[in-house]
DNA sequence: GTCACATCTGAAAGATATTTTCAACCTCGT
DNA sequence: ACGAGGTTGAAAATATCTTTCAGATGTGAC
């Protein structure tokens, strides 16, 4: 007799509340109230034992495990695993209106999300704005180059270290200059067959266009990252690899998202350079871990 | 020691795949069997009571629900709920696409593709999993700290220069050691009152933990940002920053996606510190502004 | 190589939670 | 008012989860 029920429903997934009012009809004084229990507060149900969820609706454990059978589930075990997906569900569509501008009076949760959104949508908007054939092109030149020189100033400079850093690891010969001064110097040794890369967020730094420039004139390979193509610096820059403006705000300054951008352009450049050069940099790179491992306190274990 | 567990672990709702990432390495060898499995099949796995999984696992009852803690729930039956509903996300969600390892021989726009993709996952999972109450104990911290000692090396070390960059710039004093002598040196002059931040993947860099263990038995407050929250360098962090730990490949070490992680909790850490201090923040980020403008080249007109 | 020590592991006991049973209790038609 | 049919919850029965503990396994010291 009972027994109609089961062919009946396939364990719900979402239309809970649905199918509560559908059923409500058919049900008990006590059934209902453990369903409209259910389906006001999914979430806080599925914290809820059998015992607790009998309490909270004043009825006994047997009415609750009879009100799951009636909606579908073999019992109430697996009503309430539902109850945490539907929980888990409409808990993401209540994202902390992300989109929105960090603010000063925000709270250290929201900062977090805001962030990281942001830099995702950064990641995405440089991802789909970088030209692979100049990337391809940059990652050519530097493969076979002699020697790398990498100019940046204020956060650009980190992102040169990041570059050069990466590049000496696959045993290739790069260097990040931070002096503007001595990265002229250095420029006028570079001839054909040299790469030089210049990153720039503004495009217009002339601490870093002048090395650039120099590099430019001896006939090297030159390489700007830059967040304007347009700006000044391209004009010595045989390649020109295009970073993504995000927007900025008061408190998120326009350094802080650029390097986001143009840490993702120095990835792609030095991975394609290692695929390029795999044969000598799958070895070095093994081998530079190995070194590291060893200045690690031997962890128990 | 191991207690440090228990005030790290939030149940956490999303993140669970991350999460994993981050403890594997100091589970046993059966409890990862149980944590991949997790991982692997949380719909599978949530369709499983604690026997049923331990035997899917080759493993025994007791081991799943010591997994189950050790993964920051009470036992296995909330283990089994937050299952539940992760299932019911990824199910609205379904795959993006792009979840394959760079190759070698990956067209340039793919390793393009691919490496903004586990970026953009990295920041999903670093955001999902950062402590909000550490991160907001260490952001009071610094907003109040007399000086603002910072600890990396290598890839880190950039991470640290950027944080120090940033806080100079609100007008805090802040310094980025990367000569480890020098740092041990400097963080002898640290007491109560002034903040200490250590900055490590492994958690187990001798060159940072000394400096910062030093500043710790000096009085001063210590922050360790790390992908091992259980780590030698957590001992001596009155706060602890966790990273999370993007799964890595041949061509693409840890280091090169810790950083994405690691700048990405400086930047909350900085953002929340600017806040707190905003009366005087606002201002000298516009004076830099300032200062800068006048740097570029008015090569334009 | 071997011993002492610490850690890991699973079987089984113990505790909880869920399901079933069953008798008391309504409700309604006569 | 009375009984048939259905509803309900207390308590027993079962399943599930948790804890304990002793054996297994690995690790470092000598």
């Amino acid at each position: 007799m009972k027994e109609i029920f089961s062919s009946d429903s396939p364990p719900a997934p979402a239309a809970l509340a649905a199918k509560v009012r559908t059923l409500a009809p058919s049900m008990t004084r006590s059934m209902q109230l453990v369903a409209e229990a259910v389906a006001g507060d999914p979430a806080g149900c599925a914290a809820l034992t059998v015992t607790g969820l009998a309490e909270r609706t004043g009825t006994s454990e047997a009415t609750v495990v009879r009100t799951a059978r009636l909606l579908g589930y073999p019992g109430y075990r697996d009503l309430r695993l539902a109850l945490a997906g539907l929980a888990a569900h409409q808990e993401s569509g209540r994202a902390p209106a992300v989109t929105a501008d960090i603010a000063v009076d925000d709270p250290i949760a929201d900062v977090v999300a805001k962030l990281a959104y942001d830099e995702q949508q950064t990641l995405a908007d440089t991802a789909a704005g970088l030209d692979t054939v100049q990337l391809g092109a940059a990652v050519a030149a530097a493969s076979t180059a002699r020697r790398i020189d990498i100019y940046g100033v204020g956060a650009s400079s980190l992102v040169g270290q990041d570059l050069a850093q990466k590049l000496l690891r696959i045993g290739l010969i790069a260097h990040a200059h931070m002096d503007p001064h001595l990265a002229v110097t250095n420029a006028v040794q570079l001839r054909s067959g040299d790469v030089a890369i210049a990153i720039t967020h503004s495009g217009s730094t002339g601490d870093v266009i002048e090395p650039l420039r120099v590099a430019f004139d001896r006939g090297a390979t030159t390489i700007a990252i830059t967040g304007r193509p347009d700006g000044p610096v391209s004009q010595y820059a045989d390649h020109v690899l295009t970073t993504s403006t995000a927007r900025e705000s008061e408190l998120r300054p326009a350094a802080m998202s650029s390097r986001t951008s143009q840490l993702l352009v120095v990835d792609c450049l030095f991975i394609g350079v290692a695929q390029r050069t795999y044969e000598t940099a799958a070895p070095a790179l093994a081998a530079s871990y190995e070194a590291l491992a060893h200045r690690h306190t031997p962890r128990t274990r």
